[in-house]
DNA sequence: ACATAATAGTTCAAACATGAACATTAAGCA
DNA sequence: TGCTTAATGTTCATGTTTGAACTATTATGT
């Protein structure tokens, strides 16, 4: 009996997700370097993004969206609000929500941003046909579906 | 000429990586609760994977396979050595390097926790066929590849 | 209405990652 | 040989992320 047939690294799922990982580390590594002329972080950029989509939306929305827990999202706005990108303003109805909008300046910072975050997406995958690439953002929706319930 | 016709979120590549990236998060959430248990961090995971897989590499080595700096190494090992689960020991010919050896407990540990990374990455791809997987491995090693480049 | 639950956001301390400056050792080259 | 350059690992200051405890506000149930 070897061992090393049960191991991991023989399983194709294991080593195709290992290089899911390292894809997403190593964009995610690129982005911060092409961000920086920007004064800009992947998780701010996210923020940008997540404001633009939805505007008015809450601190509490943005942090599940993002994935992250609330107090990170009450240590990154302060940043990005005081540069004058977003706004938070009292939900009139409930007083307990900030609601959250994009400033103009926000909003142009952000349209810079995304055609540094377009292009690399491009570059990296520039290699897969439309229906790789479909086909990959379908399974990648079931697994984020499957894990959400676990 | 309306604006968000040329929004990123419009395009395929976009959306498809942000899903990418959404799953990626994801499982790697879930891994670093289902491992607690184990008193086990996804980064000190990939440590004792390394180590199993490349046994004596050096610190300098496992930075690059990790993709972080070495000072992050320098910070990760102390807490692995002292519980015993690896070795680092000079080498005889270039007194700089440190080569980095697992010892038993960590080979079982890392066999326990390669149990629950392995229950997981199956129950997230459970829903891909053989073929579509083999693809999205292929595709994100030739992302990785791409952006090394740049 | 009133007590209890739940929710939104903040604060704080601890864990973690990062990059620059540093010491030690090795390699290249005149 | 000596001098310069490069490589390995560490230290340290900085910034980030996290989760638990906290305040303020709203919802729920009797």
């Amino acid at each position: 009996m070897n061992i090393k047939q049960e191991l991991p690294w023989d399983n194709p799922r294991f080593r195709n997700w290992v290089a899911v990982a390292r894809a997403c580390h190593v964009l995610e590594r690129t982005l911060a370097v092409k961000l920086a002329p920007l004064d800009l972080k992947p998780a701010q950029l996210d923020v940008l993004m997540n404001l633009y989509r939805h505007p008015g939306m809450s601190q509490h929305d943005l942090a599940r969206k993002l994935l992250v827990g609330r107090s990170n999202i009450t240590m990154l706005l302060p940043q990005l609000e005081a540069r004058g990108l977003l706004r938070r303003e009292g939900d009139e109805k409930d007083k307990r929500v900030l609601r959250l909008n994009l400033t103009e300046a926000g909003e142009a910072l952000l349209m810079r941003a995304l055609k540094v975050h377009m292009a690399l997406i491009e570059k990296a995958m520039s290699q897969s046909t439309a229906e790789q690439c479909d086909m990959i953002g379908e399974q990648m929706r079931k697994i984020a579906d499957v894990l959400k319930e676990a």
